[in-house]
DNA sequence: TAATCCTTTCTTTTT
DNA sequence: GAAAGGATTA
């Protein structure tokens, strides 16, 4: 008898599928299948309890591992599932706002405000509150009041633990931030999830009506979960105590947004859960696995798990060592172009820890004519030009949006500056609506000029007329009227440098709004904006069979992702390990498992990469290779050139910096050379150096290549 | 109020 | 080296 369901599945698996009831604890090592298990295992119990779609909740991280994951069950089951509850954690949230609008601070139309919008309110905030932004970072700041909102600490719980000055300010500004977000009708990230929780806490009948609905509950990456979404799970399966949780406490990089990798350990006390390990890799050759053992083995206190696979081919991991960032770059892509022919341009990616590291290599694969694409680094959607755009959209729709107001009002040039704002800012302070200020904007203020009047007339005109037919217009031809009614294209050809540029980027956006109206039923401008807003890099990542170029991301963007060829750049001291991790040894070991997730990508090839200097912030810097290369055995790699291993190499207890900008070198001071390696300076003038190397001699180092020269310590 | 020039900051990762 | 912010002048 054939079993579409579980047939396909290894014992393991199985066991994870059929095991329907309690809390179950998948642990999912890197390629071990684990979406097979998650997609399974919800058409099994659809099969099995007869259940209602819509009674199982399966919560991911992405939109696109959702969406992925709707259709794997959609073929699997034959018919469609779009509409189920198969989200992100923050869609769920959302969702659960909307759903209960009479139960929160907030209209139906609230907007929310992503991390560059709540940055600039903090800004503000700052600056009104009088308050250096050295000293009080609004990434710092915003940082904070995220991480209380991730951890489920209110306010008042908050205030009880303050002790120094600096927390103090901090509650000044949260509060105040929390007052104007409000007032703006607009929530943040961070409230996606907190605001649902509070709601289920406080109100037993929501609670029970979502009891009711969810009698399972499955849950991908269990490992990133913050306090609060791990809460908000707790609560919901409180009744029924159904749930299957998938996670890879090695595949744990987001501690610092708040992850707490503790949740693993503790869902397995508090319920008890039926541990399943996955430890059968279907991805990767038996090289890269060890590999990727090996650097993660060190970690204390992870659950013991070892990945092991019956794949057969079995290459060398090529490591190839660089001077400088560019030579490294060039490396990459002549080897992406000597592959091109035995693979696709759709099977190679290359990975970073940084997203200014992408540009070298973008340079060199312009420059070869090689098809790619880079993932992420918010490009796109915080181009002034589409954020200008977004705001209009958000503020049409809530016109009680001071921040996007702010933003918009002098755009195009209206005669609207920092006296004027101010002046109707007091208005809207005192509790009048901002559509009222700007319809009577004559009586409310008096020594504005003509001209301002009627433009603010004509501005809070196309906003009420837009914003009355914002149901009705589809959101693309909304962005196009819109555009239209404010001479956006003419502001931008005339005001700005690259206008045409920009004003393409703004078509381009209008096409991406055309995509998503063709992945929904009847969207309106309001769904698009929320949509977008929690819109993922992951989730651009086209069809496979559509792609045809190499891919480029950070390793965080890499997580969940295969690809058949793979490499790692700047593997060097300070960058991965990155530099901020040199004090705590919580994110040092983060960083260690970063490089685990980019290693256990590679299907077949993988090729790793670091050099000695690389610009950053328009500076040379030095850093040796990654500590990390250390824990890959010898026998494993294979070395592209001379270099690796090198004198600078052993020389690995000296540590190397940069001169300042006033110390100059000194006759008798020991340097390091990248090349020439360690030697003593014997001469200065104001042409050259003369160094003697231990091992090369005397050297004349030109003052232009000074830069390859820095001082050992 | 707008336009221009100069200074400072930014980069670790992102739902 | 870019982008944002601040200061200065028109």
């Amino acid at each position: 008898m054939q079993d579409p369901i579980l047939d396909v599945l290894n014992e393991k698996q199985r066991e994870a599928v059929i095991n329907t009831d309690g809390a179950i604890l998948v642990l999912a090592g890197a390629g071990s299948g684990k979406t097979r298990v998650i997609t399974h295992r919800f058409a099994y119990l659809l099969r099995e309890k007869k259940l209602n779609p819509f009674n199982i909740l399966a919560v991911t991280f992405t939109n696109k591992a959702a969406f992925e994951m709707k259709s794997r069950i959609s073929k699997l089951v034959g018919y469609d599932l779009s509409n189920v509850w198969i989200r992100t954690f923050h869609s769920m949230g959302l969702m659960i706002l909307r759903q209960n609008p009479e139960h929160i601070y907030y209209p139906k139309d609230f907007v929310v405000y992503d991390d560059l919008d709540s940055k600039a309110l903090i800004t503000s905030i700052l600056k009104d509150l009088n308050l250096s932004k050295e000293k009080y970072s609004p990434s710092i700041i915003l940082n904070k009041i995220s991480s209380l909102k991730d951890n489920a600490i209110s306010i008042s719980e908050y205030e009880k633990e303050i002790f120094s000055n600096f927390d103090k300010i901090v509650l000044e500004i949260y509060k105040e931030y929390e007052k104007r977000l409000r007032k703006s009708k607009a929530l943040d990230f961070s409230d996606l999830i907190f605001v649902p929780l509070q709601i289920l806490r406080e109100n037993e009948k929501i609670l029970k009506k979502y009891q009711n609905l969810w009698q399972y509950v499955m849950v991908d990456e269990f490992q990133d979960t913050n306090i609060s979404q791990y809460e908000l799970l707790k609560l919901i399966v409180d009744m029924n105590k159904n749930i299957c949780v998938v996670g890879d406490d090695d595949q744990s990089i987001y501690g610092w947004r708040g992850a707490n990798i503790r949740n693993i350990y503790d869902f397995k006390e508090r319920y008890n859960a039926k541990i399943i390990p996955l430890e059968q890799n279907y991805r990767s050759t038996p090289i890269i696995l060890e590999t990727a053992n090996n650097v993660v083995s060190k970690i204390a206190g992870r659950m013991q798990k070892r990945l092991w696979t019956e794949n057969k081919n079995n290459e060398k991991i090529k490591i190839f060592d660089a001077q400088y960032d560019k030579e490294e770059a060039k490396w990459i892509v002549e080897t992406i172009e000597s592959l091109i022919g035995s693979y696709e341009y759709k099977d190679l990616a290359v990975f970073y820890r940084t997203n200014a590291q992408s540009r070298m290599i973008e340079e060199e694969l312009l420059y070869k004519n090689i098809p790619y694409k880079i993932f992420g680094g918010l490009k796109f959607y915080s181009r002034k030009e589409i954020k200008d755009i977004l705001s209009y959209i958000k503020f049409i729709i809530n016109t009680d949006d001071w921040s996007s107001f702010e933003r918009i009002i002098d755009i195009p040039k209206r005669g609207i500056g920092e006296i004027t704002l101010n002046k109707i800012r007091r208005f809207y302070e005192e509790g009048i609506p901002l559509a009222e200020i700007l319809q009577n904007i004559g009586e409310f203020i008096d020594r504005v000029n003509k001209n301002a009047i009627k433009d603010l007339k004509d501005f809070s005109q196309i906003i009420i007329d837009l914003n009355q037919n914002k149901e009705e217009i589809s959101p693309a031809n909304f962005v196009k009227i819109l555009v239209e009614a404010i001479g956006y294209k003419d502001y931008l050809l005339t005001n700005e440098e690259n206008g045409e540029e920009r004003w393409e980027n703004v078509e381009e956006l209008i096409n991406s709004i055309k995509e998503y109206e063709g992945t929904k039923e009847n969207p309106t401008i309001v769904d698009y904006i929320s949509d977008i807003t929690l819109q993922t890099v992951a989730d651009e990542i086209g069809d496979e069979n559509e792609r045809n170029y190499v891919s480029l991301m950070t390793i965080h963007n890499a997580k969940g992702l295969e690809f058949p060829v793979v490499f790692i750049s700047g593997v060097n001291e300070g960058l991965l390990p990155h530099s901020s991790s040199a004090n705590s040894f919580d994110e040092y070991n983060e960083e260690r498992r970063l490089f685990y997730v980019a290693i256990t990508r590679a299907k077949e090839k993988l090729f790793i990469s670091y050099s000695y200097q690389r610009m950053n912030y328009g500076e040379v810097i030095y850093s040796k290779p990654s500590s990390f290369l250390d824990d890959i055995p010898e026998k494993y790699i294979e070395n592209v050139n001379r270099k690796f291993k090198s004198e600078i190499l052993q020389n690995k207890s000296f540590t190397y910096r940069q001169l300042k900008n006033n110390e100059a070198f000194v006759v008798g001071m020991q340097v390091s050379h990248d090349f020439f390696g360690i030697g003593t300076v014997t001469f200065i003038s104001d042409k050259f150096y003369k160094v003697n190397f231990k091992n090369y001699g005397v050297q004349i180092i030109s003052l232009e290549n000074i830069y390859s020269l820095k001082v050992v310590e």
